[in-house]
Order: C-alpha cells, then sequence, then structure tokens
DNA sequence: GCCAACGTTGGC
DNA sequence: GCCAACGTTGGC
C-alpha cells in the first residue's frame, strides 16, 4: 500500500450516495464533464484509494471509501441522447469523456464534515478546502489522506 | 492568442 | 438566493 494515491470524489446525495454504492457494490463514474476533473480520473490507477465526499447537502463532508478497480472506461452518458450528460460534439471514433470504475470499500462510522476539516487542517494543506476549488474529484496528498483517516477512525 | 460574456459549482 | 471562483465559448 506504499505507492496507492489517494484521491476525493465529489456526489451529491440525493443523486448518488454512499448508501446506493454500498448497495450495488461497484460503479462507473461516469457524467464528468470537467476536463480537469477528467484528467485526475485518467490519472487514476487500480487499487487507488479515493474518499467518498457528500457535496451539496447538510452537512457536506466526507462519509466513505472507495478503491479505483477499472481505468480507462468510456463514459457511455456522452452518447445517450437521453442522459442529462450527452455530449452532441463527443464522436464515437474519438470519444471525449472517459471514467472509472470504483468499488465500495466501506462507509466511515463517523462523517467528517467539511467544517471538521476546515477546522484540522490549515487551507494551504487541504486541496479539498481551498477557496473557489470547483473540481469534484482530486488528488490529496498521501499525508493529508492519512491523517483524515486517522481522524475518521479514532472515533 | 486575447478577453468579455456567460455558465457552473457548491458553500453559506 | 447570493456570489466567488473557476471553466468554456466565440468574436476579433
Amino acid at each position: 500500500m506504499t505507492n496507492v494515491q489517494w484521491w476525493l470524489m465529489k456526489s451529491e446525495p440525493n443523486v448518488y450516495s454512499i448508501d446506493d454504492l454500498r448497495n450495488e457494490g461497484t460503479t462507473l463514474w461516469d457524467g464528468i464533464r470537467n476536463y480537469q476533473a477528467r484528467n485526475f480520473m485518467r490519472e487514476m490507477q487500480i487499487g487507488d484509494q479515493v474518499f467518498f465526499y457528500h457535496s451539496n447537502c447538510k452537512p457536506p463532508g466526507i462519509t466513505g471509501l472507495m478503491e479505483v478497480i477499472e481505468t480507462n472506461l468510456i463514459d457511455p452518458t456522452q452518447f445517450d441522447n437521453k442522459s442529462n450528460y450527452f455530449d452532441q460534439k463527443s464522436k464515437k471514433e474519438n470519444p471525449r469523456w472517459d471514467c472509472a470504475k470504483l468499488k465500495y470499500v466501506r462507509k466511515f462510522s463517523k462523517f467528517l464534515s467539511l467544517k471538521e476539516i476546515s477546522q484540522i487542517f490549515d487551507e494551504s494543506e487541504l486541496i479539498l478546502i481551498r477557496k473557489g476549488n470547483r473540481l469534484s474529484i482530486m488528488p490529496i496528498m498521501s499525508n493529508i489522506a492519512l491523517q483524515l483517516l486517522k481522524t475518521l477512525d479514532n472515533s
């Protein structure tokens, strides 16, 4: 586990929650339409660990852990004209959007709210709480990740 | 390549 | 609902 990269992925729980993932076991993280977020997803390697963050809810925060099980998968929603994520400009022979497949690992016994996170970390330490960060997928420095885990497990 | 206008995200 | 901080688009 020494070379594992840590990530954080946001999802609105009324759209897709940690409980949905627990029920399904695995999920394709499709619908990402931001190039920076997509590029981060392309960097993911099988075995990488991912914090599941509930966004746009009360309160927002980290709720669980996932693991990357497949990478470089074509996002099917870009070709589905009934999908909210349909992209007219994306061509089958050259798909614009791809995604990773995630596996449920666990739901933390404690919910770590954004407020608590920002109390633990200095703003400069944590990309998550950097003001104005609008990325739904981002890398987490391993020392930060381990501190998050420690906080979540010691409760 | 610049940049203004516009759209989106997401915490508050 | 507000708004800051991006990202995207398109005219030039």
